[in-house]
DNA sequence: CGCTATTTTGAGATGGCTCAAGCTATGTGG
DNA sequence: CCACATAGCTTGAGCCATCTCAAAATAGCG
């Protein structure tokens, strides 16, 4: 356990009593495929510490739509939001394999930034790097059309669930043309027909919530037209 | 000055020591119309906080494309990221109008984080809004169609720097229509229709670089169809 | 009084969406 | 172990909102 805290971005480079005062005030949860961590809109009470499996960060909109805003994998964090009081989560947070989290209460949290300010910082450096990866993202969605969307997504659900395989980059996730559809601002009819296209091209492979990159590189490509 | 800082997001809350310790280690920057306070890419050295007027928060990608990701005004700040060693600025800040604003060097605003806790929790306060507001604004492009997020720009542009007169809500802004464009993530021919019919409905008066909202209930019912 | 930046307008092309329908794995209960 | 239900995926046809490109009109500035 204390390789995951000082692995994570939020307790990195805290040690002996900081270390130990974390470790002490955290406790278990677990959830199965499917089931929610928390849910958008209820007040944010609790801080997470993904430790096991994958979890899907997503947002409905006031209309009703629903986009997917990204994966996690274990080391990495969310509701952060939980240390400030009066904040709602802004987004729900659902296991995509069984999985199992550390949890904070906010309250607690606080406290612990207090004494120990590195924690302070490092959730500035957090929140400033989402930020970063959400203007860089928004950026993408007004100026890159489907296939260059859709393109991005893939290679980064590379990065966050991918496993090198002999044939190419295994994507541990169930995943369906839904999610897909929802990471890349599209419908499940574009996306079967662009992901249908690039199996031709010997690009994927695809399969019922499976997906396998052969070349990833070709995906880059499409990503970065020059 | 005492009422500016106390009245910012960052810096509310504080008194006293605290108060004067700011105060005394701010310096003032101006900036003439169009002129840059921080440029996109560069380390960022200092934090800001603006005194007078408004500036233009924008963003390039890769390819060239601009966006402008909103406008600030008097007790808004910018370039948090500066108290975060090693970060670059993510987005460029220019005076929209002439303007003036107090700016802190990033490593001191650091050491006031750690004697006085209040800031470094204001900051994540500041930073998880922006995430918020950001999120939101990720699914409104995902989601929305021109005319609406059109609206939706307008909106936010009103309540920015809005001005109610006896005809409606005068936007304080020296605005062309490629600034609108890039707000809404579009180009200069469809903003010019969209705002011609807008004119034509009585919803807004246009003119060169300029805008008055004449029925802002109509945007928002534009914005946000049942 | 020109020069330049801004805005308008038209015509045409098209990417991606919608809707409708059929298909195919996968799992379930009998 | 079958057959039936369901969730996921595919395919086609048609449409339309928006973009692109070209060009002209307008407004303000020096």
């Amino acid at each position: 356990m204390n390789a995951l805290l000082t692995g994570s971005r939020i307790f990195a480079g805290l040690e002996g009593a900081a270390l130990s005062a974390v470790q002490r005030s955290a406790h278990v949860r677990r959830a199965d495929e499917g089931q929610p961590f928390v849910s958008q809109g209820e007040p944010a009470l609790a801080f997470y510490l993904l430790s096991k499996g994958y979890a899907k960060i997503s947002q409905v909109t006031p209309d009703g739509h629903q986009t997917l805003i990204r994966y996690i994998g274990p080391g990495e964090e969310f509701g952060l939001v939980a240390v400030l009081s009066g904040f709602d989560y802004p987004a729900s947070v659902e296991a995509a394999t069984a999985s199992e989290a550390l949890a904070w209460e906010g309250e607690l949290l606080a406290q612990l930034m207090e004494r120990f300010p590195t924690i302070g910082f490092n959730a500035l450096h957090v929140l400033a790097e989402q930020n970063q990866d959400l203007q860089r993202r928004y950026n993408e969605l007004l100026t890159e059309r489907v296939e260059q969307r859709m393109a991005l997504a893939l290679l980064r659900l590379a990065r966050q669930a991918g496993r090198a395989t002999a044939g190419g980059t295994q994507i541990d996730l169930p995943i369906s043309h839904e999610d897909l559809s929802e990471m890349a601002g599209t419908n499940i009819y574009t996306v079967s027909r662009v992901l249908r296209r690039w199996a031709h091209d010997g690009i994927v492979e695809t399969g019922r919530m499976s997906l396998l990159l052969l070349r990833p590189g070709a995906l880059e490509h499409i990503a970065a037209p020059e």
